[in-house]
DNA sequence: TTCGCCATGTAATAGGTTACATGATTGC
DNA sequence: GCAATCATGTAACCTATTACATGGCGAA
């Protein structure tokens, strides 16, 4: 009833595999929980990550199953019920981890917005400023509550710094699309 | 030598097919063009659009033969040397889009910054800004470069627009990435 | 005239999305 | 005790990326 007998395949190499950022977000979820089920990883994304970089629930059990086959976790499973798998970084996994943190990138990131697209093929400015500016002051609302409810650190961790990110650029858009819906 | 004798295939709808971004990407730059080969169009991607919305150029290929296939081009091939293919939009295809730019959107785009990602899970930001600073001053630059090139004129176009939200995304990357490297 | 780079294109792979499917739980 | 909803998982498909491949042109 509670899952206690498990079967564990440990850190076997099966395949080499391309770590991609999903890879990381799995790799780095998986370090903050200990250990986690594809599910768990689920709302622990909802509950963060997933404001800036959000993932389909389907991933998760792929790309775990794809980090366990590659030797970057280890997993176990449930004999009995919902034969669920728990998964936890390997040696190699949290190597992984620290070695792609520790390295900066200079990587550049585009904006890649629907909206924006539209706009430059000729939209109507008002009307689409019409469907983004709520939009955008909603989520700009909701991340200046996710802030306030966190303690006023001194030293500010990573997602505090991701979260100021994430309203500089809300009020960046909000301003934007404001000053179209007004013009 | 010039190409004149081709091969023609008329808007026959093949097969259903989904329409992503990169679709009209494809439908609003042969709209600009008139007609293109996928190279041509590679290079007004580089030109502009590319910019906020960059795409692989075998997409390019791929994605015009795909919208052929589904009635959204006409194709006309080479018969000699390169065997180039021609396309431009037919009806279809010029309907698709006009419907796609006509309908607003509120569709939220997340920031999907690998910086970001890093800094989450703890990177260290001094190091990350030291290398995210200088590529977003110069993206910067070469968009004020772009913004003074252009016209000043008194109605701005989708593609002034769209360069002007850029220049807001990237200023308020630069504010971000200069505060950690100073902090 | 040949070396190297840009032009132009195709093929293979893989990552991500969508759709489907069943087990548990809660509310009525 | 039944319906509805949430939890949990798998399978299929398809787009996008990567890798490969050849042709033509300009420079040395």
């Amino acid at each position: 009833m509670d899952g206690c007998v498990r079967t564990v395949t440990r850190g076997a190499v099966a395949e080499e595999i391309r770590l991609t950022p999903t890879s990381y977000i799995v790799l780095g979820l998986l370090d903050l929980a200990g250990e986690a089920t594809p599910y768990e990883l689920k709302r622990m994304v909802a509950a963060g990550i997933g404001n800036f970089w959000s993932l389909q629930h389907a991933q998760l059990y792929t790309e775990t199953a794809r980090l366990a086959g590659a030797g970057y976790l280890d997993e176990e499973q449930e004999r009995s019920g919902r034969r669920r798998k728990l998964y936890r970084l390997t040696k190699r996994g949290q190597a992984a981890l620290r070695g792609w943190v520790a390295t900066p990138t200079d990587q550049f990131t585009e904006l890649r917005d629907l909206a924006l697209l539209k706009l430059f093929f000729g939209a109507e400015p008002k009307a689409l400023a019409a469907e983004q500016l709520p939009v955008h002051e909603a989520k700009l609302a909701e991340y200046e509550r996710l802030r306030s409810q966190g303690p006023a650190d001194a030293a500010p961790t990573g997602p505090r710094l991701a979260l100021e990110s994430g309203i500089g650029h809300e009020r960046e858009w909000v301003r934007f699309w404001r000053r179209l819906a007004d013009g």
